[in-house]
DNA sequence: CTTGATTTGTGATAAAGTTAACAGAAACAC
DNA sequence: GTGTTTCTGTTAACTTTATCACAAATCAAG
C-alpha cells in the first residue's frame, strides 16, 4: 500500500464519503451497504467499494461496513486522528465567516490563527481569536506549527501572500481568490470559487429566456 | 456539435480558462498560446487546445488565440451572454458574506434575492436588497424569473429547501451545506464545501506531527 | 520569396478510470 | 442443517480521458 500510488481522484471521493458516514454515525445507525451508500450519494455500489478496498478490507460479507470502524478507517487514512490547527489569511466578509464557522472542528480542524494587513482589523476579536499583523505570517506560522491555511484575500495579492505562506511552512492552501496559484512541488492547493461552480452550471441550465 | 455529447469534464475546465482570459485581457493582454495559458494554469497545452476546440476553431496557426475573440466565445458557449438572477437561501454569516462579495457581476451573476426563514433577519437589508421570508420562495422566485440558487441553510434543513427551491422552478443550486443532495435529473448542483477542500489535502501533508 | 520558428487542430495512441460480473463469506429463514 | 439472500473484494472488460505527434497555417526576418 503505497501512498503515492493511489489515484488522485480516489483520495478526493475519500472526505464525501466520510461525512455521510458520520452523518449516519451521529443518527446511530451501525452498518451499511455499499449499495445504499451509493443511493445516498448519488454514485454507484462498485466505485465505492473499489475505492475503499485499495486501502484494506474492512467490509463484511452478507453485512456491510461497520459505520464507526469505517469512520475510524477514512479518518486515520486522510490523517484526521488528530485535530490541525489552521489559519485565515484575509479577514474580510468571507475571512470573518470561515473565523466564525462552527463546523470545522467535528472534520478535523481548528482555526487558531488569524491574519489580515489592514490597521482597522488588526486587533480585533473573532470567536476569542485576535486577528493578527499578516507581516508577522512568517514568524508565528512556524511557533504555532500551523500547516494549512484558508486564502480569503484580494486576487492582486493572492499569490505572493501564498508564497509568504509556503516560506512560512505551510504544506496546504484552501484558496478563495479567484486566480490559479502556482505553488512549489509539495504544497497542496484547493480552489473554492463560487463563480466557477455557477459557470458550470449555466451550460446545462440552458440561455436565460428559454 | 451536439452539446450533450461534450464530457462533463471539459465543461468543467472551461470557466477556469475563462477566469483567467478575462483577467489577461484586462491586463491588455491581446493573445496567448496554448503553450503559455498551460503554463499559467499549470496545465497541458495539449488539453487546452483540445479542450477549445470541441467547440470550433477559435485559435490562429502561429499566432495563437485572440483573448478578447475567445473571452467571448467561452462567454457564449456557458451562457455568459446575459446576467444570470441569482438567490440567496440562508442568510448566516457565509450567506451574508455571499451577499456582499462584488465579484459576482463581471463573472455574469447578480444576486437579486435574499432568503431566511428568521424573523429577525426578515425585513433586513444588504447592499440594498431585503432579505425575504423563506416562506415565499415558491411565489417570488418564479415572479423573479430565478433559475439558480446559493443554498447556505445548515444541514437539517438544506435537502427540503432544496425540494422548495426546484418546485419554484430553480435550475441549479450551488450547496453551501455539507451535505450530499438528492435532486431530480435535470437539476443542476455543485457543491462547495471547505472541509472536504482540507481533508482532500491532508491525506498528502501527512501526520501532522511529522 | 524563401527559410525558420510558432502554433493550431486532430487522428492515433496510451493511460486512467468505471462498470460488470462473480467467487466466496456471512447472515437469515425455517 | 439446508437453502436462500445479501454483500464484499477483485479480476477482467469496457469506457473515458489525456497525451503524443504531425500536417498545415501563419508570421517574421532578410
Amino acid at each position: 500500500m503505497n501512498r503515492k500510488d493511489i489515484p488522485r481522484i480516489i483520495i478526493s471521493r475519500l472526505p464525501v464519503y466520510l461525512r455521510t458516514l458520520q452523518r449516519l454515525q451521529q443518527e446511530g445507525r451501525q452498518t451499511i451497504s455499499s449499495q445504499t451508500l451509493g443511493e445516498i450519494l448519488g454514485t454507484t455500489a462498485a466505485q465505492i467499494r473499489k475505492d475503499i478496498s485499495q486501502f484494506g478490507e474492512f467490509g463484511k460479507q452478507g453485512t456491510g461496513y461497520n459505520i464507526p470502524y469505517l469512520v475510524e478507517q477514512l479518518q486515520h487514512i486522510l490523517h484526521l486522528d488528530d485535530i490541525w490547527d489552521v489559519a485565515v489569511v484575509g479577514i474580510g466578509d468571507l475571512g470573518h465567516a470561515l473565523a466564525r464557522y462552527q463546523g470545522f472542528v467535528d472534520r478535523g480542524f481548528r482555526i487558531t490563527a488569524l491574519f489580515d494587513n489592514d490597521p482597522e482589523k488588526i486587533g480585533r476579536q473573532i470567536q476569542g481569536l485576535t486577528i493578527e499583523d499578516a507581516s508577522l505570517i512568517p514568524s508565528r506560522i512556524p511557533e504555532l506549527g500551523i500547516k494549512i491555511a484558508m486564502l480569503t484575500v484580494p486576487v492582486s495579492v493572492a499569490q505572493q501572500t501564498a508564497d509568504v505562506l509556503v516560506r512560512a511552512g505551510v504544506r496546504g492552501i484552501l484558496n478563495y481568490a479567484p486566480i490559479h496559484l502556482n505553488l512549489p512541488e509539495g504544497v497542496c492547493i484547493e480552489h473554492i470559487d463560487p463563480a466557477i461552480g455557477l459557470q458550470r452550471m449555466t451550460y446545462y441550465i440552458g440561455q436565460r429566456k428559454g
